[in-house]
DNA sequence: GCTTTCGTCGATCATATGATCACGATGCGC
DNA sequence: GCGCATCGTGATCATATGATCGACGAAAGC
């Protein structure tokens, strides 16, 4: 009755500049002092429940604000609009950092990302790429002391799988034998049809994860500087609308795959059976690849992005229109 | 099985980097996404427990940052400073900001301060000064409608506070029916004497709550103004030490009171008789009054005290060294 | 090499929190 | 002036949280 009596009385006066003190006062006993909403109640002749509203309208009104002290803080902003406006099952964002080489902190991302989802007796899809090989160089030590197979998505991957592999039964590393790219469609077919590798492709149709970078069509590819393609080829591509590449695969702006003879010479899966691997997981970055990434994400060739901060900004810039 | 290996795994590689960023995602998901920990625990693979950990270590190493988006939120540690420095039972301390009269403010927050503190079938004692009355203008409304008793600290009252009181059933209101100070010790003796004041003074003792002003020894004086000293008498008193006064007794720096003749032509209590009352609440504030509430402080004369944020400010920077 | 100590883990339980309900007051429109 | 709608309130209960405990595993020391 008295407290009710005083409570009245409060309110009746209370107006703004008051409400916001006590508002105030509240989120700073419950937040700085750590006092529970009972013992905040108590010192200001507040019911508990009050109190609970109170801090739930402060933290509606904006007048509480939590921050996190740290680079990732944004990131995590991006990484929710990439998510949602792309309908990605996740982003992973990385923040900006002058130190280090950008594809090295991928590359750590994305190990970090698998090595907490992968699961024993499950099996991982990798494409090709710069990117792919330090994640899986990253990755060795984990696979090594638990139950997970590799398999390859295109041919060209033994090259830089096969040290990550040693020491650990060959078993459950699967590669395709071949090259990524040949240089005549017959025997790009004739290899395709080679029992083994027929095997290993299924195999990969099954993958719970496929890991795969994205291509820029640009001189720097890596497409290039290993010799699979030419720049004429490339500015070839660039002319059909392509405007980047995942596994050996050149797409439009809108992620849809071009139909272009350098597919037909292409060992590997293809887009379609690309995406019935339950998780695409694509892992890029840098200004070259902004467009190259966005299209893939915006055709839904990739469930998972992995990016780092500026990219995510340009990515998501473009897409403000 | 599965998801301790996991979690082995995931730690096992946890070197600094990647604990930031978990941690940062966790208060991410919990302070900015709203979910529980135990959502956080299945969507990161963790156990709910170590969410709730993580969340903890975030907050204490300072990851996890509370701001409150508000004029009061500076305040609140000057607060909690006096409360330290000096002892009080509770200080309130009000933004600093341009607009308005510091007394008006200081006056209202010294209200709604008694408002939320007083009981039905308390007793409230008030000296005398420009701060206490405008606090006893805003409590008026408050007051009638409550079963609260006032009773004069000092002679003097009467003048401001008949207004206040008026509408009211008097019989709740005891004043001293003196001025505040007299012309000759022996009539302030006699007065003293009376049947009435001395009913009235030992009334005055039984308070629940004291409120005063804290004057200034400047010629600003509200003492001055009104008659009751003059700035030859101010002079004396600063050259003996004198560097405030509350309820017309003059302190030194150490808040101990004076043995000045002034004193002697008083009518009202004393400070043994003030700090007899459970609790005495002190309202005050500017730049010239802050030795004189510093040393109010320091001297124990005060249980409360309400100021605002630059006089709060001032007064702990002397108590720096 | 073995033990000891430390730190971390998850299980359990007490507590803190917030969702829901029903009530009473206030203010509005008829 | 009288319902009616709306808001804010506290009571109750389900859930979320964090404190405590024992156990395990890793690193350090004998």
């Amino acid at each position: 009755m008295k407290v009710s009596d005083v409570n009245e009385a409060y309110d009746e006066l209370a107006f703004e500049p008051h409400e916001e003190e006590l508002l105030s006062r509240v989120a700073w006993h419950y937040y700085h002092d750590g006092l529970t909403q009972s013992e905040i109640g108590e010192r200001l002749n507040l019911s508990r429940i009050k109190v609970s509203r109170m801090l739930d309208r402060g933290r509606r009104m904006g007048l509480i604000h939590v921050h996190i002290n740290s680079s990732y803080g944004g990131c995590f902003a991006l990484e929710a609009r990439l998510q949602e406006i792309y309908g990605l099952d996740e982003a992973r964002v990385i923040p900006a950092q002058e130190a280090g080489n950008v594809n090295d902190r991928l590359a750590e991302a994305a190990s970090q990302y698998l090595m907490g989802r992968l699961k024993d007796q499950e099996m991982l899809a990798v494409g090709w790429g710069a990117t792919v090989m330090g994640t899986l160089q990253r990755l060795a030590r984990t696979l090594s002391y638990r139950d997970i197979s590799l398999v390859s998505l295109t041919g060209g991957v033994s090259a830089y799988i096969e040290g990550v592999a040693s020491g650990r039964s060959s078993q459950n590393v699967h590669l395709i034998p071949a090259p990524l790219v040949v240089s005549q469609e017959s025997i790009a077919e004739a290899i395709r049809g080679e029992r083994h590798v027929v095997e290993v492709m299924s195999m990969a149709r099954t993958a719970n994860y496929a890991l795969v970078g994205i291509g820029a069509v640009a001189d720097e590819a890596t497409l290039i500087a290993s010799g699979y393609a030419s720049r004429s080829q490339f500015e070839i591509f660039r002319r059909q609308g392509a405007v980047g590449d995942i596994i050996g695969i050149f797409y439009d702006q809108n992620g849809a795959p071009l139909d272009l003879p350098f597919h037909k010479m292409l060992v590997g899966l293809d887009f379609e059976a690309l995406s019935a691997i339950p998780q695409v997981i694509a892992s890029a970055g840098g200004p070259k690849k902004v467009e190259a990434i966005r299209a893939a994400a915006r055709g839904g060739r990739i469930d998972v992005l992995i990016t780092d901060e500026p990219t995510a900004e340009a990515i998501l810039d473009k897409d403000q229109a």
